[in-house]
DNA sequence: AATCTGTATTTTGTATACAATCTTGGACTA
DNA sequence: TAGTCCAAGATTGTATACAAAATACAGATT
């Protein structure tokens, strides 16, 4: 029962980060090779496919149908993602990043979603702020009535990070860190357990955060922004070295 | 005569931001999409293939021999690189970027440029610093022998530009800017018409930086790269101008 | 004249077949 | 035992054919 929840709640956390990267062209009659990748992803994403567990185009026709083409150009959209890495004559594997990727990972987002959050603090409505300032406090409400869900703080910690890039105006950040950078976060699930560690922390974080935005202070809202994700990122290395000594 | 010297440098330039984004396997056997998606590649970045063309399959057929399946393997290539826009049942058209759209490209290229920078000015090693400094002198010395050739100035930038890039050690950094931003840039020439009408200062510029890095001042190299790269998004921005005004 | 509509054409999406290449397993050798 | 080589099997790259969708154009209508 309680785990049945969980999972509700953890589809809903993938729901929103699905929007996130939403470039997905969602039209009314969605092409077969449209669904695998979508179908795929997030597959990858929640590790029923694991780090550099091949994927064929045989396999992929007998788990959704059709037939060889779609599903190549299925694998081939998840390629362009840097989910897959395909290598020519010898097919695609889950990309398996090793610790040196990830942090090369973590430190170009740190970069780009403290710029976003700087941009935001230049360019978001007021209307938009006051939305942000109404989702920290419905935050920190949940918080205090149930300390023990943290999915919910989870949620919301991306739908804030969410909010801000948006908020940046620059579709062209908001697609580099959505549909590139994100997937591989999610998939390596490191952002999960390190937000769970500290939701309080987390939260007073974006506090401070949304304030500078109100205030209009772009510096200070970016390197705020910057010492969060930095801060998560040293949680990150922390779990990694931990997990490191267990294996 | 002239002209045909001036094609070689333009080849030549071509040659180092090719190898900037130097994604491409290039194993012994490349792929007829491989190929093709090389080809079709600096088409589109010389204006062979105007932004907003359409680019079909059966017009790759005929242009390039083989069957459909590979070219439309090569069209999704380029998809992925944002240099065509795909849309279901209608086809593939060269992208063609609205003023904003590069405005934002810019910010982004900004951003990960200087941060490269930084990077660059903790991470490069003694040889490779001592390497820069060769490269500048040579561009100095170059630019007082002939003051018209700014082919060789322009391919001077790139080449640093790159290698700063290299040079910050984070091969996600590199992907990014090399992979996906420097084709849309490259494409529009902005870049080529800019840096024409600065050689001299944007020298200047590159020594500061270069210093600030062999100093290991890293937050002076990350600013002055922040810097060189506004002036050019500026010098941009008053091209555009003038051709609005022209049109 | 401009707009709408329906048909014909073109183009893409998908299925199937064949050729080229890689992977896997085992036998063989040093 | 470790490494090499080879052949069978599996997988990808490419070609061709058909179905579905979008585009283009001609004709009708307001």
């Amino acid at each position: 029962m309680k785990y049945a929840l969980n999972r509700n709640i953890f589809n809903l956390v993938l729901k929103i980060v699905d929007n996130m990267a939403d470039d997905a062209p969602m039209s009314e009659t969605p092409t077969l090779a449209e669904k695998v990748s979508t179908e795929l992803t997030t597959a990858i994403v929640r590790g029923e496919l694991k780090p550099g567990a091949r994927v064929s185009e045989q396999m992929l026709v007998e788990k959704y149908g059709g037939s060889r083409a779609p599903m190549r150009e299925a694998i081939q959209k998840l390629e362009a993602r840097h989910l897959l890495i395909r290598i020519p004559h010898a097919g695609a594997r889950v990309v398996s990043l090793t610790l040196a990727e990830l942090r090369d990972i973590y430190e170009v987002r740190v970069e780009l979603e403290s710029m976003a959050c700087r941009l935001a603090a230049e360019r978001m409505t007021d209307v938009e702020i006051a939305e942000l300032q109404q989702l920290l406090q419905n935050h920190e409400d949940s918080i205090k009535a149930e300390q023990g869900q943290s999915y919910y703080q989870k949620a919301g910690d991306l739908d804030l990070h969410y909010r801000l890039i948006r908020g940046s105006k620059n579709d062209r950040l908001h697609q580099m860190l959505c549909g590139e950078l994100y997937h591989l976060v999610r998939m390596y699930r490191y952002q999960t357990s390190t937000s769970e560690k500290r939701p309080l922390q987390a939260l007073q974080e974006h506090q401070r955060i949304v304030e500078a935005i109100a205030a209009r202070d772009a510096e200070l809202a970016e390197l705020l922004m910057r010492r969060h994700i930095q801060t998560s990122l040293r949680n990150l290395e922390q779990l990694l070295a931990e997990e490191e000594g267990r294996a």
